[in-house]
DNA sequence: TTGTAAGCGTTATCAA
DNA sequence: TTGATAACGCTTACAA
């Protein structure tokens, strides 16, 4: 309603005077300056976001996309959000549900200026649809890719599913089922290149299990265990694409009335916070340091500094289903 | 960058011309339409949204508030951008973890004329101060409350309460323990007044167990398991504040060698995923229909209109830990 | 059917 | 130390 001529009519002043008050920029004496505080404060005076944002040609707010809640995008929103703020950064959240028109929408608000960059966790569009979007602003995504356009906070999991599978060998398992997220996803590619280096570094035979791709949910677990059950020739283990699919597959077991790790091992992925819950081992990924170098990427991109990102480190969290 | 005019001046029209065909308003030839689509296309122009908004007043924005990220707020928070969505609004989260200035900052977004209006599921700073606000927009809660200026799409939990408590009589319990959520809440003393009420109804002795509140996350149901353990006379049956206290509790009893509802009952609320995992008796809580409806509030009073709202109905779901 | 021009509420340059 | 004023990019009477 009240807007800065409103103001400087009252102060006696022009808007500009008004305007380096409100901006602590320039030169304006203390008595102007006390005289235009006292009219701001009596009119209850803001300043319009949207006319700044126009003259500014920026918004400070930042956009998150993802196809879905999961527990570990949470605590990557969460994680980012914090940073952000801390920033006077505004986030705003675009859950696409898998639908590339949705994306587009978020997309098209870089373009259209409402939003200074993005954060795309879990694409939904292909990467060259996103990456047309670079021109319009920065983008940072999670998954992982080479593209010199569209910079990634991936870490590379080949490392940390080793790890996993390592563990699963000093506890003596010799038949381990490997299950995997996303088909398409870098991360599958790497895991199952780590799997493969593993079993032929210790002679196991892989192929004598299906192979399991796009096992993502707490159901996929529960279809996981129907299988298991249904064999005669039994993985002892099974490493799981992620908690949510370890907790599944255990809790459906244990319903049947097998035993955990007794009939068989289970390894979760992410380190959430079902797995606390449920007592999984798991491998801890570092989200909250992902998180916070994907903003900083983002704020390199449009101050033009170099804040140093994290360094990235996982590790094995041992529990009680191995 | 480039703007309304450059089109203008391309298509060899006006700015208002151009504006017409953007739009779809008022005449255009079909000729000049063309052409300015044609230039449109080509220069790859999008309208800034920053300006258009200046112009107008109004953003299609709406911001949601709550202090965390519970499975319920969570599916709170799905259900309502899904249908903001279709309608045309975006929304940005603002996760305030309990800190008022945090909370401030999104009602100043209000002030400033970023958001249209504003979902408040859990709040930081007192009613007073939220309510002062609404005058910059309107403002719709999530928790109960009697305030004109504030609607709310609470749903009465003095019914869902009993509904709870009926059930654990019906399986036997007599020595019922009921745990509540935040203890300023109106949620809290409905559910205080249900038990109340029931206690009395039965002649059930109630003040034999100590007051719990504010208890409302897994660790605080591991807790309880502590407390629980440590008591000679024994609760029969724990209503917990939530699934999530109800999942800390059981996990944490189980593990100890009790039995579930062997030893003890567990009923939560809300009928979250993690019931589901767990086999937990809870009560369902129709958060898709309240999201929506503080939707549809919220649209009211933006465009004037009157969209009827949902009909809120709960149920019991019985699984396995009554 | 199209164009002119006055806003919307700021910021920032240049004078004074 | 302050003020005029030209942008920023769009919409919308009102004219033509």
């Amino acid at each position: 309603m009240t807007n800065i001529q409103d103001i400087a009519r009252l102060a006696g002043v022009s808007t500009a005077t008004v305007s380096r008050v409100i901006n602590k920029r320039g030169y304006v004496s203390a008595l102007t300056k006390q005289k235009v505080l006292e009219i701001i404060k009596k009119l209850d005076y803001v300043p319009n976001a949207n006319a700044i944002s126009l003259k500014k040609g920026k918004t400070r707010q930042i956009g998150i996309i993802t196809t879905l809640f999961s527990p570990i995008i949470i605590q990557f929103v969460r994680t980012f959000s914090l940073i952000a703020e801390k920033n006077r950064f505004n986030i705003t959240l675009f859950i696409t549900n898998g639908d590339p028109a949705k994306e587009i929408l978020a997309l098209e608000m870089l373009r259209g200026k409402q939003l200074d960059g993005i954060a795309c966790l879990i694409r939904s569009n292909t990467w060259e649809v996103i990456e047309s979007y670079t021109r319009y602003g920065p983008i940072v995504t999670w998954q992982r890719l080479q593209n010199e356009h569209l910079p990634s906070v991936f870490m590379d999991q080949f490392h940390a599913y080793q790890v996993g599978l390592e563990h699963l060998y000093a506890k003596g398992y010799r038949k381990i089922l490997s299950v995997y997220p996303m088909s398409q996803g870098l991360n599958t590619k790497e895991r199952i290149r780590a799997y493969s280096e593993f079993a032929q570094r210790y002679h196991l035979i892989t192929d004598i299990f299906p192979h399991f791709e796009d096992k993502m949910l707490v159901q996929d677990g529960e279809e996981l265990a129907t299988w298991w059950l249904s064999q005669k020739y039994r993985p002892d283990a099974i490493f799981c694409a992620n908690d949510e699919v370890a907790a599944g597959l255990m809790t459906s077991l244990k319903r049947l009335g097998f035993s955990i790790p007794g009939d068989v091992g289970i390894l979760g992925f992410d380190n959430t916070e079902v797995a606390h819950l449920l007592d999984l081992t798991t491998i801890n990924y570092p989200i909250d340091q992902q998180a916070e170098n994907a903003f900083f990427i983002l704020q390199n991109k449009l101050n033009n500094t170099s804040h140093l990102l994290n360094t990235l480190t996982y590790k094995l969290v041992e529990r009680k289903s191995t």
